[in-house]
DNA sequence: ATGACAGTCTGGGACTGA
């Protein structure tokens, strides 16, 4: 099986690329964030025409997130029950959604498409809503593998944390800035000790995202933040991974590229 | 060449992203 992660940024704008990448690369299992739309604006058809099921949930402009796959796709839900909210409105936004995928070729796997909170600077309100988002979701995936040890579960996603010094272009730049933080980073390890390794770093080094602005891509100024987590019964069946520089390329691209990684049937 | 922000909308600028 062929499972990618990819923020999008936006899937009604970046359709034609995501449908390209789906048959270009043999993808089974595609896992989206930042889709910035509703239920009723989301390209269903585009998908299912090429044998793609969708499961999504988008409440507004913001966020947004998605699974699409052609091996299965049951047993959707949305959120964690422990999921934070955002703001005095108390929102719950659409960061999360998991299904069952796999199950037609005899390899069910439960993904997790996930889309951490942003944080915004370090004494705003959002990077603590991060930090409990993170500590949360942990806690209750813990527990998930706790009561199903054997689960071949897959956290996959832009998780807004370089985890490593390398995973960022310049830790000059981002001193005082989110993402490379110590409470960020151990928020991200933590679910190692929850049972779940990060599973694409021992295959490849390269930035996953590059800002739009300042030349940041050509310059190869980017950030490693989008990763695959996985629990031990999925991690041994791990074979590889790639992360697809190619798709930052060109008009019309996210300012994420996919990464992808194989998993042994 | 991979190129100097991009997407969305209770829109005409503001907000979000990282």
């Amino acid at each position: 099986m062929r499972l990618a992660t990819w923020n999008i940024n936006s899937v009604r704008t970046r359709i034609d690329r995501i449908i390209a990448f789906l048959e270009r690369g043999g993808i089974d299992v595609l896992a989206m964030q930042e889709l910035k739309c509703k239920e009723n604006q989301f390209p269903f058809e585009a998908f299912t025409e090429v044998g793609y099921e969708v499961t999504m949930v988008g409440h507004n402009q913001w966020n947004g997130v998605a699974i699409a796959s052609r091996v299965g796709l049951s047993d959707s839900s949305v959120g964690f029950s422990e999921m934070p909210t955002w703001g005095d409105d108390k929102v719950s936004e659409a960061r999360a959604i998991r299904a069952v995928v796999g199950e037609s070729i005899d390899l069910p796997v439960e993904v997790w498409s996930l889309y951490v909170p942003n944080g915004r600077e370090l004494d705003h309100p959002h990077y603590a809503y991060k930090l409990q988002w993170l500590a949360n979701l942990k806690e209750h995936v813990r527990a998930e593998l706790e009561e199903r040890p054997k689960a071949k579960i897959a956290l996959v996603g832009d998780w807004n944390v370089a985890p490593e010094d390398e995973d960022v272009w310049s830790m000059e730049f981002f001193e005082g800035k989110t993402h490379v933080s110590q409470p960020e980073r151990d928020a991200f390890n933590a679910f190692e000790d929850a049972g779940f390794t990060e599973v694409t770093r021992k295959f490849v080094t390269q930035y996953t995202y590059w800002d739009y602005q300042q030349l940041r891509f050509p310059k190869n100024q980017g950030m490693r933040i989008d990763f695959v987590k996985a629990s031990p019964a999925l991690a041994e069946r791990v074979t590889g991974a790639e992360i697809d520089r190619n798709e930052r390329k060109g008009k019309g691209a996210s300012d994420h590229v996919p990464v992808i990684v194989e998993i042994a049937e």
